[in-house]
DNA sequence: CCATTAAGAGTGT
DNA sequence: ACACTCTTAATGG
């Protein structure tokens, strides 16, 4: 939940790890903000935002509750959750640096319709619902650059729908552990995200046990390493293959 | 540094 | 899904 003035955090001050940055000295060219800064309404915009930490574990999105703003992931990684039927958490994505979290509460909606949990210590840049919609409706490069973003995310959730319905259980969690990668890629050999295979499984649509076999026979046919929690990839290529019929427009 | 404990990974039913 | 064992990471003296 969004705290009311720049200087409060939602997590203890005491935690120094994370720097502090304006978004004039921010390194992170993803961000959306960050690449329209030359316009002066954006610049201005700039300078009502909130900073917010976050810990590892943190929810800062309660499902249900009243939209007050968008966010901005400015350090650290973050899983956006949906909760199912029976309490299990769906995993709807997670969401890496420079990405927008909560942009679907948007609109028209009054309430968030996802929930989103820091998966480590993250940075987050918050902006209030009014300021942003006054930005949208006056900087079209920016109102483009957010519009191309929803349409991918757009694209992305029915690519995810398909998966859910249509994969075998051995296929999602290929199409998990591809995702993954291609999010947040490899790191001497794992996945540069550890993840636990609870998380794997909320992502996949499964249950852990299942995902920990699948990762078995994985590891048993050498397409995958493990070492711990740490998963790596070992034959891009065959799990690609395997998932190709579902995906057949997935990136080389 | 080692011992205890808790959390999460695996496995069989 | 549940019960159980094994491994690893965290804690505390």
């Amino acid at each position: 939940m969004p705290v009311s003035n720049q200087h409060s955090t939602i997590i203890d001050s005491r935690d120094t790890t994370l720097p502090i940055t304006a978004c004039s000295t921010c390194g992170n060219a993803r961000c959306l903000i960050k690449k329209n800064l030359g316009s002066t309404i954006v610049n201005t915009f700039t300078q009502h935002r909130k900073e917010i930490r976050c810990k590892k574990g943190q929810q800062f999105i309660m499902e249900g509750a009243a939209v007050t703003g968008l966010f901005f992931l400015l350090k650290g990684t973050v899983k956006v959750i949906r909760t199912g039927l029976h309490g299990k958490e769906q995993i709807v994505r997670f969401a890496k640096e420079g990405e927008v979290i909560g942009h679907r509460g948007f609109g028209t909606e009054e309430s968030y319709p996802i929930g989103a949990i820091a998966l480590e210590d993250s940075l987050l840049c918050y902006f209030s619902k009014d300021l942003l919609q006054e930005v949208l409706r006056t900087e079209p490069s920016f109102t483009y650059d957010l519009m191309l973003f929803y349409a991918n995310e757009l694209s992305k959730s029915e690519v995810k729908v398909k998966s859910l319905s249509q994969m075998t259980v051995r296929e999602r969690v290929i199409d998990t552990l591809l995702y993954v990668n291609r999010k947040f890629g490899q790191e001497h050999g794992f996945m540069a995200q550890v993840l636990s295979r609870r998380e794997y499984a909320d992502y996949a649509g499964t249950t852990e046990e299942q995902v920990i076999r699948v990762l078995s026979a994985l590891k048993k046919e050498q397409l995958i390493v493990t070492k711990g929690k740490r998963i790596g990839i070992v034959n891009l290529q065959l799990l690609k293959n395997e998932i190709s019929e579902h995906n057949f427009y997935l990136d080389s």
